[in-house]
DNA sequence: TATAACATGTAACTAGTTACATGATTGG
DNA sequence: CCAATCATGTAACTAGTTACATGTTATA
């Protein structure tokens, strides 16, 4: 999957795995993520595959870059992925709410201390959405033809940052409020 | 991590992988799910480090059962784990978002269908939280201690689901308006 | 009459993580 | 002076998926 994301990724500039990962960590990170070595050996997958070719880009002075850029066989592979339809909900997990299940084998002023970290740490990554992202995405239109539709993606998928950590702030207020209840 | 998992749904009854399955998909597959195969395999390394013991429980007319139960070992295991502090937001794949992220590339069509099609499937998820889920919650206190906590955390991670799916659905519905704007 | 539920498991494969290895330049 | 950024990659390990293998009984 992470090959879609890549493959996605590279249709409009070409662009070293290194890159992608800066890219990836600005954009997608909320819903695909994905560290440097599995971007590097699949990069490879992907030319040996020929989705890619990549071209050495000597530097002075800092590390050359291997820049990589998609083929037809590649782009068609994405289109083709594209057009599938996806009629099964994503499978999610969510380790901390794992924990959180079996709380009830934990003292109660651990369980409140961690909702509060995760109140203050879930409350920052909501503001990211709404303060920071928007100006990003504003800069990153720049980038592409203006007829592109891609900011239109791009903002919605901002926009579902925005709404699932608004939810799982709400959530963990609701929660806070029921346990000082409950326990 | 399915360690932990195992580990923590076999606190007040032994089960065997088959049990463990079952109860997964009933209750914290929102969150965190596994295969069969991998629950099977999980248990046995669960074993050789004598976090539980099983024993055989012959059967008539189907198969006999291999029952763990949790050790002290285990169990301690647990809580400390439970104990630990979660720092870091967890790390989510949506793979279906991915994708929604690359339609830049694909038809009006094509898009519009996928979105309500997930529309229809995502309100139906929410649904069953709203109505199926609680009835069984209430079925399950049954089989707790009356002084047990732990309905109140299955009660919080229900209402996580409705939530998140509520959301999910809200999502949905903005983006479609959007892209009808917008494309 | 077929398929779902019950029940356990292994083998092969795929994907992802962590640690290691290298080394210059820039900023605090 | 130390940490971060730039930049690429491999090796070992861990976790998870898919396919295979077996066989009865209850249900639609």
């Amino acid at each position: 999957m992470l090959k879609y994301a890549l493959l996605g990724l590279l249709r409009h500039q070409p662009m070293s795995g290194y890159d992608l990962e800066q890219f990836i960590n600005a954009s997608t990170a909320h819903f695909w993520h994905a560290k440097l070595s599995q971007i590097y050996r699949t990069l490879k997958q992907l030319e040996a595959d020929e989705y890619v070719l990549s071209h050495i880009e000597p530097q002075e002075g800092r590390p050359d870059r291997r820049v990589y850029r998609l083929t037809d066989k590649g782009r068609d592979d994405l289109k083709g992925w594209l057009a599938e339809y996806v009629t099964e909900p994503d499978e999610i997990k969510l380790p901390s709410l794992l924990r959180f299940f079996f709380f009830g084998e934990a003292e109660k002023e651990h369980i409140v201390a961690q909702l509060r970290l995760w109140h203050n740490m879930y409350s920052k990554q909501q503001a990211h959405f709404v303060e920071v992202l928007p100006g990003q995405i504003e800069a990153l239109k720049a980038s592409v033809p203006h007829n592109d539709t891609d900011p239109v993606f791009w903002e919605a998928t901002r926009r579902f940052g925005e709404m699932y950590y608004a939810m799982y702030v709400r959530w963990l207020e609701e929660t806070l409020r029921q346990l000082e209840d409950e326990l």
